[in-house]
DNA sequence: TCTCTATACCTTGGTATTCAAGGTATTATA
DNA sequence: TATAATACCTTGAATACCAAGGTATAGAGA
């Protein structure tokens, strides 16, 4: 009884809109999750507790450097790309393609 | 604290899968299994303790009906789509459309 | 002054979805 | 005789996600 546990075949979608966010450009959190809904038509809205949580998960695993930044007496936490985070983002860009492309595939 | 709980915004691609092979003809369980796996390319391939139980659960909505009918011994249990289904099919693909547009237009 | 909104971070509790790994029973194949 | 394929099923666990909160600052409006 080894029990992986992944959860769908497309999750982690909210963590491929933000390594693509953060490949332009370094960004905080409040910051991402805006954009996130902005960009992706209002289509994908993960809210703060999805997003704070992954961005920590993120720079965990090395994906992600964090640098903290006063602003207006509030404090920002920037976010980057490590080179890991471009590889993953890379593949997690793959993944979708694919499963895209089977999708569409299957339907027609 | 309502908690409606939803997983995934593409979550529930399983039973999308079910709903557009069921349009095209009839089918039992293991049929399904065997079928998801070949026409999403290997790329989807959700296993019989996800199949099993999300076609009663469609059927328990109304949106499949279904007729077990003995076949070697073995009895299989047929699906087919009911109007309903129908409908929940064409929403569930246009679903799946509006955001695999706008994730690939996030993605450039 | 007081309140409300926006910004910016955070957590808790709960749920649906999915998976790995089993189990039963029959028939066909080696 | 054993193994594989068919055909149904379940259990237990992991995970991703969401709703709804909470803290604190700054600015705008009443």
């Amino acid at each position: 009884m080894k029990s992986v546990g992944k959860t769908g075949f497309l999750t982690g979608l909210p963590e491929l809109l933000i390594l693509r966010l953060l490949q332009d450009q370094e960004m905080y959190g409040y910051e991402i999750v805006q954009a996130i809904a902005q960009r992706s038509g209002g289509v994908v809205t993960p809210g703060e507790a999805v997003v704070y949580p992954l961005l920590r998960t993120l720079e965990r695993d090395g994906d992600l450097k964090s640098r903290p930044e006063p602003a207006d007496g509030r404090t920002r936490v920037y976010y980057a790309l490590t080179s890991k985070g471009v590889r993953r983002l890379f593949d997690q860009t793959d993944q979708w393609t694919r499963v895209a492309k089977a999708i569409q595939q299957a339907l027609r």
